[in-house]
RNA sequence: GUGGCUGUAGCUCAGUUGGUUAGAGCACCUGGUUGUGGUCCAGGGGGUCAGGGGUUCGAAUCCCCCCAGCCACCCCA
């Protein structure tokens, strides 16, 4: 073949695409309920907008261009900073909370892997305003009713979460600053990822010092948040040392979790020393969504981002938010098999009873669609066994099949079942027959 | 950017130690069973064996290059 699609794009032909509906129709229909409303942004901006969040290394991972006014644009990767540019733009207009979501289709340039492709898809829910984690625990009910609505369950999947601003606290009391801070989080972040062997080597590697070294391992296994322990108790269990910055991120995760318990999705989420996300601009509670098997990589991630707003130009105004990118949850749902029959057919298909009634079919075929009701009819005149099985291919519900002197018969698919009426009545009125 | 694996029909794959005109199933198209579907039967289209070069009397098969796909690393918003 002459002509191939470009590395990391896909074709949706049509199964395809119904599967990619049936995804966006659940994260859209799951938006909605938990009252968000949709919103979009270009597919291309300025590439200043991304280096200023992520810095101008960020340059060389996206499609940029340069139109023939020499502006440096760029497809965008990701849509939260456009998020926060039409925020900034009307941040003193829009009531608060401002609870938005998008499924933007995002390009980034990379070589592709499993789960991992230069365009795709990503359900994005915002919540700005709030500083409560209330906000983020509404984020993570929204990610799973969509996940529920998909037939996904917390066997399949856990919503893993932990405190960034609580790790960064407990490392700088740990002495471990600027560069080996972020070298440590860049291990811990592979944690679930490496043999314990391996990930211990790497972690002393970036620590250096063998008592940090050990504070850390120990802040590691901690376990489930205790909701009634107080905040020191629960930091000096964990052999944190108890500054006021440390029992305000545990207080924070133990609002959250109670939040999440609330509504009702405390079997979907646990508490995971292991989520660091990179090291981006998060500033809080930080989650992913992992699949419980944990073979693939992860399905959602987010968190609070306070500073965001800020960066880009605007007010200091709290944030908070997640992506899900419609490629590795489409690989677990394929791989649960939830996927099913999304063949949408046809509710009506109208045949001819012999080739001189063609002209009727195309007729009652316009009534039926003026009236709104799918109607099909075949592009061949062939008898009506060849029609039927047509009719049957297109997984019509009903054919409709018409017959001389202005007999029609109604014949159900499904049931075989068949009830004469008038070709007149289904012209005066289609509605009859659906 | 680095590395590994794989490329035969739209899909899943056969193809012997190199040997005539490269096959099957599914899918697709046509026709039949002479006016009621999911069957069945018959036929058909479709491949420069990813592409290029080399070895050989002869290459899908052996060697080299390149391209593409998959997978992992880096990175991950």
């Amino acid at each position: 073949m002459k002509f191939i699609p470009v590395k990391g794009t896909r074709d949706f032909y049509p199964e395809a695409m119904r599967m990619r509906n049936w995804i966006a129709d659940a994260w859209r229909s799951a938006s909605l309920r938990n009252g968000f409303e949709e919103y979009d942004s270009p597919i291309f901006e300025y590439l200043d907008l991304f280096t200023a969040k992520s810095g101008d290394e960020i340059a060389s991972q996206l499609f940029n261009l340069t139109d023939r006014g020499g502006r440096n644009l760029a497809i965008r990767p990701e849509i939260t900073p456009s998020l926060a540019r039409m925020v900034n733009a009307k941040i003193n207009a829009l009531p608060r909370p401002i609870k938005w979501f998008s499924i933007p289709r995002l390009c980034r340039a990379e070589r592709p892997q499993k789960g991992r492709l230069r365009e795709f898809f990503q359900w994005n829910v915002d919540i700005i305003g709030p500083q409560d984690e209330l906000a983020d625990a509404e984020c993570v009910l929204t990610a799973v009713d969509a996940m529920r609505e998909l037939g996904l369950t917390s066997n399949d999947v856990q919503v893993c979460y932990s405190s960034r601003e609580l790790l960064s606290e407990v490392l700088e009391s740990l002495g471990v600053k600027g560069q080996s801070s972020a070298d440590v989080m860049a291990v811990l972040d592979k944690r679930n990822k490496l043999p314990a062997e391996k990930f211990e080597a790497m972690l002393s590697d970036a620590v250096g010092d063998k008592t940090a070294m050990a504070g850390i391992l120990k802040f590691l296994d901690t376990g489930a948040i205790d909701p009634d322990a107080s905040p020191a108790e629960i930091a000096a269990s964990a052999g944190i040392a108890p500054s006021e910055n440390a029992t305000a991120a545990i207080a924070k995760l133990q609002a959250f979790g109670g939040y999440l318990k609330a509504f009702g999705i405390a079997d979907w989420c646990r508490y995971d020393t292991g989520i660091v996300r990179g090291l981006a601009y998060y500033t809080g509670i930080v989650y992913e969504v992992m699949d419980v098997g944990e073979t693939l990589r992860a399905i959602a991630g987010g968190g609070r981002y306070d500073n965001l707003l800020e960066v880009l130009g605007g007010p200091a105004v709290a944030a908070s938010g997640f992506g899900m990118g419609d490629v590795v949850l489409g690989i677990l749902l394929e791989e649960k098999q939830l996927i099913g029959d999304l063949a949408q057919g046809v509710e009506l298909f109208v045949i001819d009873g012999s080739a001189d009634m063609f002209s009727d079919v195309i007729n009652v075929v316009g009534r039926l669609r003026s009236v709104g009701a799918a109607a099909e009819f075949s592009y061949k005149r062939q008898n009506i066994g060849k029609q039927l099985k047509q009719a049957d291919r297109r997984g019509a519900c009903k054919a409709v099949i018409l017959e001389p002197d202005g007999v029609v018969m109604i014949k159900d698919l499904a049931s075989g079942e068949q009830t004469a009426c008038k070709l007149a009545e289904i012209l005066s009125d289609p509605t009859t027959i659906l």
